[in-house]
DNA sequence: TTCGTTACCGAAAACGTTGCCGATAGTTTA
DNA sequence: TAAACTATCGGCAACGTTTTCGGTAACGAA
């Protein structure tokens, strides 16, 4: 019979199984016990050297460890510096984990774009990393792909992961804002860029969408252009509105007649501006001059337009918005109104940083990165 | 005079400060005391819910919760289901942080690169990403602006983030790799892709460089070119060298001698290449033929080339590596050797989540991602 | 009855850090 | 020469979660 592990009694009984083993109730001390497993491999995990470490060492307390290592002022010079001499001979990192557990804020801000293969995207991320990194923050992407539901699983993984902030460019899809508002109204700093959302009071960062539109559109008049179609984007899409605004507004301006058979809506997806194209090119009276809210609309175009053997600009001026090393290198180089993706990201990363130090509830505010438009040769039709 | 707040006798004295407020020491009961701040203005951060909100409304413990919400089999199932339903109204989210200093695993890889705004790099995060986040894990991405330093700056953030494991390419600049093998040895899991390096047993995924470079210079052979430049990388850099390798073999096997004035290296920084492009022009006899080892190198010859009014690929064909939607786009299309960046970075982190979920130290593998060389106009002198 | 068993659940100890509070030796002041 | 003070340090709770261990009720079997 098995004597008890506690008061020596052999008035062991069994009492079921727990977990796989064998239970044993002791009458004589009143108490459960299992037989303990003998041989517990040690998992002989690789052990990250803490600030206990360091402490058994000195023969510190812990509390004095971290005290040297966050230059509290209540400790003595010597001991701070044996601190830091055995944290180094121990390669000591800190656990950000527990220390941002602790500190209650992660020193992490969440990026959700809808692509990062975008050159636009990327030169955003850029921007936002220099500005994050240098102010010591750590940067945390996902991408949406474009979906709704997508960005919605972002958002959540972020705030699960308890970023301190929100940096956002919506997907084409999203038309409700429930998920951010949630986060926003519990104080969760947020910054849209680029595709914004006004239905929420944040902070955001935007680009001259209207009067990047109106410049090219108004370029393209002076041109000499008559009929001028736009290859628009998603309309859902305040940006692509907003873009869109800026065309009829320079039409307005200059006498123009808006014409609804010069209007094509894309979802900015490969080969969705040709079907547009094609109808253009049908029609009695095609345009003269083609207005791609979208650069990558632009680009293959220009390609289709080349291989149908149609003059750019003599026959069609094309311009496109947003720049891409592309525009310039392309035959003929193509005129764009440039936006400046790494200004963005570093002005949003900027205030969503600003707004988290600061903590206290400032107004929100909107600031425009102005673009520059770049006459090229797709569009000269005069001399 | 005040009274004790334990004992409540009056044989308080003064005892010096402390953090900015009087002390007071108490004979009769041999403790000091201070006069406790009465108006802690409670600071109402913003709480998230957490299992012990739970637990609270149910009147069940902790333990319970997170039984219900991790699927224990040991909870009743009456229980999860109003845990659960709680959990849903309260919009619980589980604090990561706390979860994975606990299980000592946060399921977030690290990713180091030199730029995230060349494409190939985006490609590869894309591929990352997309990987990552079906198998549940999350991505944290760095930065290291082929700088050394900030190289290891972004491995050591990482590192103290606790991640479960590291994806790299290193920076241009890194030719020391200590602050890798101090943590490869401590077991965390790495995988190298593109820019790898030999002096750590780590798994690797790299492309057809060799073959590539191969390729492409026999193709320019077949075409009829004789004295063959090649517009090097780096040469600390091992694809580079290893592309210099395959041009090497592919002018051997053809019997076409090796010219020392025909090789160029170039840091893979803008305008650096058309150095070597006008030392070659300026030789008695010019190349007929022009290797770029790196992608934006050819592109600019290219230009450089076409401002010269020099014909491609009558005088000089051009070949690239690495594709890129320039490639095809620009005048004339590049022949270039096609990389599949999405597939290098999906593979790498395949293998890298295989590593982190199987523990063992399974035999490092070296998976080669093939390539495709793509004929262009820029270097068809036949036809 | 009394033992053996199952099905649950709670308490408490982790995980690594930080910060509050209290303690003490030594020093200065009255 | 006690009182007041300074400079340091240790203990402990807390952050939110998981996990191990032990306890209990209910039930079946001997």
């Amino acid at each position: 019979m098995e004597k008890c592990s506690k008061c020596g009694e052999t008035t062991l009984i069994r009492s079921g199984f727990i977990r796989g083993k064998q239970r044993f109730f002791c009458k004589s001390c009143e108490s459960y016990i299992t037989i303990p497993n003998p041989n517990q491999p040690p998992s002989k995990k690789p052990h990250q050297t803490t600030i206990i470490d360091i402490a058994k060492v000195l023969g510190v307390s812990p509390s004095t460890v971290s005290r040297a290592l966050n230059d509290s002022s209540e400790i003595n010079e010597f001991t701070r510096q044996e601190i830091i001499r055995v944290a180094q001979e121990l390669d000591y990192r800190p656990n950000l984990l527990a220390q941002s557990l602790n500190r209650g804020q992660t020193h992490t801000i969440g990026v959700v774009i809808p692509d990062i293969q975008r050159p636009f995207f990327a030169g955003v991320l850029a921007g936002i990393q220099e500005v994050a990194s240098s102010a010591g923050y750590r940067v945390m992407i996902c991408q949406s792909n474009e979906s709704h539901s997508t960005e919605i699983l972002n958002v959540q993984a972020l705030v699960s992961s308890q970023i301190d902030g929100l940096l956002i460019s919506h997907s084409i899809e999203t038309n409700s804002f429930e998920h951010l508002k949630l986060h926003f109204n519990r104080g969760l700093p947020i910054v849209h860029f680029d595709r914004i959302c006004n239905e929420i009071d944040t902070s955001k960062v935007i680009q001259e969408d209207f009067n990047g539109a109106f410049q090219l559109v108004e370029h393209l008049i002076e041109q000499g252009c008559k009929r001028i179609a736009i290859c628009a984007g998603p309309p859902d899409l305040l940006i692509s509105r907003t873009r869109f605004e800026g065309y009829k507004a320079a039409l307005e301006k200059h006498g123009l007649s808006f014409d609804e058979s010069l209007v094509h809506h894309t979802g900015f997806k490969a080969g969705e501006s040709l079907v547009g194209l094609e109808s253009w090119l049908a029609l009695p009276e095609p345009p003269d001059g083609i207005f791609a809210v979208h650069h990558a609309n632009a680009v293959e175009m220009m390609v289709e337009l080349k291989q149908r053997k149609i003059k750019i600009p003599k026959q069609i001026a094309l311009v496109g918005f947003g720049d891409d090393q592309i525009a310039s290198l392309i035959e003929p180089p193509l005129t764009v109104f440039h936006l400046f993706p790494f200004k963005i990201g570093a002005t949003a990363a900027k205030m969503l940083i600003n707004q988290i130090v600061e903590k206290e509830q400032s107004p929100t505010s909107q600031v425009t990165i102005q673009g520059e438009l770049r006459v090229r040769s797709s569009s000269l039709r005069k001399n």
